[in-house]
DNA sequence: CAGCTTAAATTTATCAGGTTAATAATTGGC
DNA sequence: GCCAATTATTAACCTGATAAATTTAAGCTG
């Protein structure tokens, strides 16, 4: 089994996990940021710039003698990636570009009722429109990272579990979407992914940190020393089922007290409907398959003041809370970051209260104090981290030259 | 900064791993169990053989065919290690050679009320005499791995933590015992140490687990791939401080509900105290810092068939077993094993409680059947990794040449 | 028992991925 | 226009591994 050329051991993988998330950087840099030599960069960067996958971009005066500092950058142009964010009530797109910036994104709803099948149609199609309105080349698109909750199978791409409903427990999510888009598909855990993403295009103040995931319902993911941590088989981290003390609320796992049966988007908007003038004065309607929706009107009453909604975030927060503790103790971490497309109006709230509760009980509070903070792309963390992974872990070589007429287009434009 | 000749990666640590857990083995076997070719083994060796650090030991006539397979084994006398694990109501000190074999052991009463300057005095002095009792040449030690409950400093070697004492927190354990000792101290976490003894010297039907340590308190450890899970600053894994559904009990960290307030054996030991003729029956006294003496009676008890006995252990295992749960769907785990002095006698009682815990309410049940096991060490594991993890981790040279009296003795020793 | 087969162990040449040290290139300041 | 400073490249080499050929040590066979 050939390893990639990128995988994060090697010179290359790491110069350009380094361009990629600080977008241009000199060799000097590269060679002070990786630990390696002058020589070495000179060396690993000579295959890649004759590739077009890093292109020198001006000069860094800075200094104010001596020879000034070649600029490197990755070529935008050089690849593509998809990564595509599916849950029960919410789905993201993104598309993103070498150097790892947005070149389109979708916000969709999520499956609903619907099986497998249906959905990994849908999610084609809509991937497949976004690159054609993209003008992205679909000779340059490596591959699309599919995000969903866990347990997985990530080596056959299926789910472990019968959630949403039972037609796609191993269900070949990854194979059939794979054949419908013509293009590989790795899958991933949506909150691992979520973690990749903030290591990689956020802005994390460390590369050790846990981070708390809420869609529809609530994962976990750590890295430590910029490695996300796995487990046995890539199902590490599942915070959502972590038994709370004094949780009573019946889980789907089984269990009882679980942080997601007890703090999960849909708890929080059941509780705002067992209060019928409440939930009228919220505007939560209780659909189905509507809770994200339901969920951000209670988040954008708490923005204006209401103390009610801020109640129920409040009490949602302080499960969270008490799971990001344990999280916390048992991974010895001392930063959390919350993601996810239910943290995108709430989190603050959440950031507040989670930070209180890490004040009281963390233990390691006194070797350094912990941080929560909210993900800048909360909504797409997840999918950017999927495409982020594709970027990465499969092997890079040249681009492909782009069938002629494009070419000239580019060229034209290239000439002034 | 040079790299440890033994570090984990390099094939003459990989080659002197697997010679230490397995006893002996061939170079065929080796190439084959770690993946490098024969010519490597053959040129890893030399340098080994050199130094009287491994030694050749008869053939394996197991093949009737071609050349018999020269066998392999660590000389044992070419280094030794001492193991210390302390505690406030026990104390263990092994002394391992170089092949992992234990050469002597110490159980001794722990720190009690005392101070961190008296025991580590004390420590050193049963060490020496241990050592000198048990004839190994002062010379061939290689250092002493020292073993606490955590919090932990593991570069300054001390505790970050009040406990058992105010005097404790930041006192220079390692320094001052290895000032006593005249040998280089590595402090070390009990519950990781004995996670790393299970790994190197136990047979741990897999390279990754959880691992629940029970002596005064309860902490865990996790091994991943063959790896120590260490997190930011190698204090991971606090499972003794997760706080459990429906605890209430008050706990020396300030929370409530934890695992070791709930299930430890003090808190074993004090419900019993609650019904005074229980206590009278089963010979509970209650003296502080005796409370393993107490807890063992207990364990006695329960398996000469005491029902009001079994009845204390399941409740705690109970605890534990929830603990357990949240362990495995955190770190994405099957297997758990106890080890610590409190699971000598009680440990089926655990064992099997934990198990069925697990095979309620573990996410990953489906996927592979969690298992229990119970350390054949338990009482020894968390010094036995200490020293092993000195052995592991000290450069290794050619071990120094005896001084002339005992040369002799040893030469005479050796002719018939 | 010489010669053949089999398998283990070793030697030799080579490679991959890095290093160090010397050299070349490019600039600002005098 | 030359020097000092700094960056970038080149060349020699080092380390730790590999593959292939060779040597060694058996058992089998006629």
């Amino acid at each position: 089994m050939p390893r990639p050329a990128a995988s994060r051991g090697s010179a290359t993988g790491r110069v350009l996990d380094l361009l990629r998330s600080r977008g241009t950087l000199s060799r000097v840099e590269l060679a002070e940021r990786t630990g390696l030599t002058a020589a070495t960069i000179t060396n690993t960067m000579r295959p890649l710039l004759d590739a077009g996958l890093v292109r020198e971009a001006g000069v860094d005066r800075q200094h104010d003698r001596g020879q000034p500092r070649r600029l490197l950058r990755l070529d935008p142009e050089a690849w593509y990636a998809v990564g595509i964010q599916v849950d029960r009530t919410t789905t993201t797109i993104v598309v993103l570009d070498f150097a790892g910036g947005r070149v389109a994104s979708a916000a969709l709803p999520g499956t609903a009722g619907r099986g497998p099948h249906a959905t990994v149609r849908t999610l084609a199609e809509h991937t497949t429109a976004l690159l054609d309105r993209s003008l992205v080349p679909r000779g340059r698109v490596l591959g699309t990272g599919l995000v969903t909750h866990g347990p997985q199978d990530l080596e056959r791409g299926m789910l472990l579990t019968a959630q949403p409903g039972p037609d796609w427990l191993e269900y070949p999510l990854a194979d059939a979407l794979a054949g419908d888009l013509g293009l590989p598909v790795l899958l991933e855990n949506d909150a691992s992914a979520a973690a990749f993403g903030e290591l990689w295009a956020g802005s994390p103040p460390t590369d050790t940190f846990g981070l708390v995931y809420m869609a529809s319902g609530i994962g976990g993911g750590v890295v430590v020393d910029g490695e996300v941590y796995r487990g046995r088989a890539s199902n590490a981290v599942e915070i959502g089922h972590v038994s709370l003390n004094g949780g009573r609320t019946p889980c789907v796992c089984g269990g009882s007290g679980c942080t997601q049966a007890e703090a999960g988007p849909e708890a929080v908007v059941a509780r705002a409907l067992e209060d019928r003038a409440l939930a009228e004065r919220l505007g939560v309607a209780g659909t189905p398959d509507r809770t994200l929706a339901d969920f951000h009107r209670i988040a954008r009453a708490w923005r204006t003041g209401d103390t009610a909604a801020a109640g129920l975030l409040e009490a949602s927060a302080a499960w969270i809370g008490q799971a990001a503790v344990t999280l916390v103790n048992l991974f010895d971490l001392d930063t959390v970051i919350l993601a996810g497309p239910a943290f995108t109006v709430a989190g603050p709230v959440y950031r507040d209260r989670i930070a209180a509760e890490l004040e009281r009980h963390a233990l390691g509070r006194s070797l350094s104090r912990p941080r929560v903070l909210v993900s800048s792309n909360a909504g797409t963390a997840a999918a950017i981290g999927a495409a982020l992974h594709v970027l990465r872990t499969l092997p890079v070589e040249a681009p492909p030259a782009l069938p002629a007429t494009t070419e000239s287009t580019l060229t034209l434009q290239g000439e002034p």
